[in-house]
DNA sequence: TCCAGCACTCTTGACTCAAGAGTGCCAATT
DNA sequence: AATTGGCACTCTTGAGTCAAGAGTGCTGGA
């Protein structure tokens, strides 16, 4: 309610304590154990003043009379924007991790050991966004005709990613004309990524086409439709059944909307869309991340400062911040290392 | 424990009625309970004097003494095998299936259409194993070089199935000897399956080797690594999170190794390959299934009566198989003529 | 400003109690 | 011989009571 003074150092170390307390044992937590953990050096009378302080500003609740105080979502906010210390994982560690994932050979592979490592570090739901195409760099076309007026194009990307597209065409184009297109495409890319290619091709095209040619009248349709980026992104998720331990302190209607969700696709598209436009780690809180009762860790990861995706985990409100926070850093950050070798 | 003489018709007709009621309710069914819904025109003393010998025969168990009878695994496999008739589908329901069906481009929405349709319809989960491609018609072979000693393969099958494969080489070939691989290959292929092509390629290939020609060692090595089919099956699922459902009744012990196996996915694979022995439609009661306190009810499908893949629908032993049974049977039917349409 | 003390509230677990559901068995009936 | 009514018995369920314990807010004194 009242949007008072800023609160002293003692009230933020208490509610530190009790934050830290709660993530912990996942019980209320009253003014005597408060008064024993925090090292405040209190009596339990003065740490209640203080409590009061904080549940006047909306900091914390008790669920019920005789129970201790609870904190919420806008102390986990306040706990993660300006109380925790992020610590740094142990080197070894970190060595580990890149190990696994240096092993991995496919970037298909090697999103789905991610999605892995963190579920398993953090015992968590973890999500990792697939990296979209675009940006990578083109080796190579090639066009195949279907039946009826469809063709089948296969692009070959940085040394081992393919990706077929199927699509339809506005009359049937023989073998020799499509041979004709890839090549002329072969030529046109020059290792660049697909965006950059389409936009100098379709420029490029129409000013030829000035003069009438059938040639480029292929062309430009294979170019268009090629290139016609109407995928949106998709995601992998691993670890999920670990939520269900949420299950004993949530109702069970929650945790199916939250595995509805996840069933659905489009709210974690959503959500994964928010966490695309930050440019560091992020943390949804609660009712923030659209979904039951959880909170989501989100970090983006990218080669040469462009982001590709983002990953995140998916847990209980009542997360341990600041063990996973780092976690997930790390893991982005060693997933655009992984990506930058096969680039 | 005794195998004595065969249930009389009359403790097999409240036998139905005890398990009918118990999946209609969920509730353990008692004497009285039963003397009002099996028509049998017996007083409930009676009816305990019957219930005391199919408790003998391990058919039902009461959970505690002054609670109705369950019906035990035992049970639900006579009433499956014996009891139930299985009714035809209205013609409308069979019909709006097969619309929804015909709908689908690709032989991958296909599946997914046809794991929602099951997890819909039956409210439970489903799976559906996706269909291997080593029985479908090759149209076409590409190679592509990609670098140190490794070749992309394209293959193309019933006009929109597409599929790539990387493989490692003992040499580097240049992109005129995979060319010619190709063309050789595509001229053999003539439309038969996989493995066909595969068999009569190695032979061929085999005895023209007898002339040592650096193109057929070429043909060779491509076709081995080609054709090497070390791929296991892939399935799909839909609708897991009605199974939550189970949790009030399960303890959540149980459900998380349920929805562990499901993360592990080697599980169900191991059930799936159970499934394909039959030869059609397959009940697997509680602890048949491998999965805690679920019934599975699969079905196979394919074209021409060959076997392309199973499906079907995980639920809690106490589903309602009179319903369920059908609904596999026929989504199963209705995949293997959509996919007969894209051959 | 801090804190000991106190009255108050509310949960929790144990216990009791009565009602109700269901059973098994036996003796009487058909 | 099969069926059934009756009866004693067991066990769950829900309500109610009770005491213990946890936690609170407030007040008055240091």
């Amino acid at each position: 309610m009242q949007q008072e003074a800023e609160l002293n150092d003692r009230s933020l170390r208490l509610l530190k304590s009790l934050v830290t307390q709660y993530i912990a044992e996942g019980q209320p937590v009253g003014s005597k154990r408060l008064a024993q953990v925090s090292g405040l050096d209190l009596s339990p009378a003065s740490i209640r003043n203080i409590m009061a302080d904080l549940e006047r500003r909306g900091l914390i609740v008790s669920p019920h009379t005789s129970a201790g105080r609870v904190p919420t979502e806008k102390a986990y906010r306040l706990f993660v924007n300006k109380l925790i210390r992020i610590e740094k994982l142990t080197p070894s560690l970190v060595e580990r991790l890149k190990q696994e994932l240096r092993l991995e050979e496919s970037t298909q592979t090697l999103m789905s050991a991610a999605s892995d490592l963190l579920s398993n570090l953090t015992h968590m739901a973890s999500i990792v966004m697939l990296p979209k195409r675009d940006h990578l760099a083109l080796h190579r076309i090639e066009f195949f005709p279907l039946s009826e007026n469809r063709v089948l194009a296969v692009l070959v990307f940085n040394d081992a990613e393919v990706e077929n597209r199927i699509f339809h065409t506005t009359k049937t184009y023989s073998e020799a004309e499509l041979q004709q297109a890839a090549n002329f495409l072969n030529e046109a890319i020059g290792g660049h990524d697909v965006q950059t290619v389409r936009h100098r091709l379709l420029k490029d095209i129409r000013q030829a086409r000035q003069e009438v040619n059938e040639f480029f009248g292929v062309l430009l349709e294979m170019t268009e439709k090629l290139f016609d980026d109407a995928a949106g992104h998709d995601y992998l998720m691993a670890g999920k059944s670990h939520l269900l331990k949420l299950a004993e302190e949530t109702d069970l209607q929650r945790m199916r909307q939250l595995f509805e969700a996840f069933e659905r696709k489009q709210d974690i598209l959503e959500l994964l869309d928010q966490c695309l436009l930050a440019q560091s780690t992020q943390v949804f809180i609660g009712s923030e991340s659209g979904l039951a009762d959880c909170s989501v860790v989100s970090a983006p990861y990218g080669v040469d400062g462009e982001v590709l995706g983002v990953l995140g985990v998916v847990g209980p409100t009542r997360m341990d911040y600041e063990k996973v926070i780092p976690v997930v850093d790390v893991t982005a950050k060693l997933l655009g290392s992984a990506l930058q070798l096969k680039q």
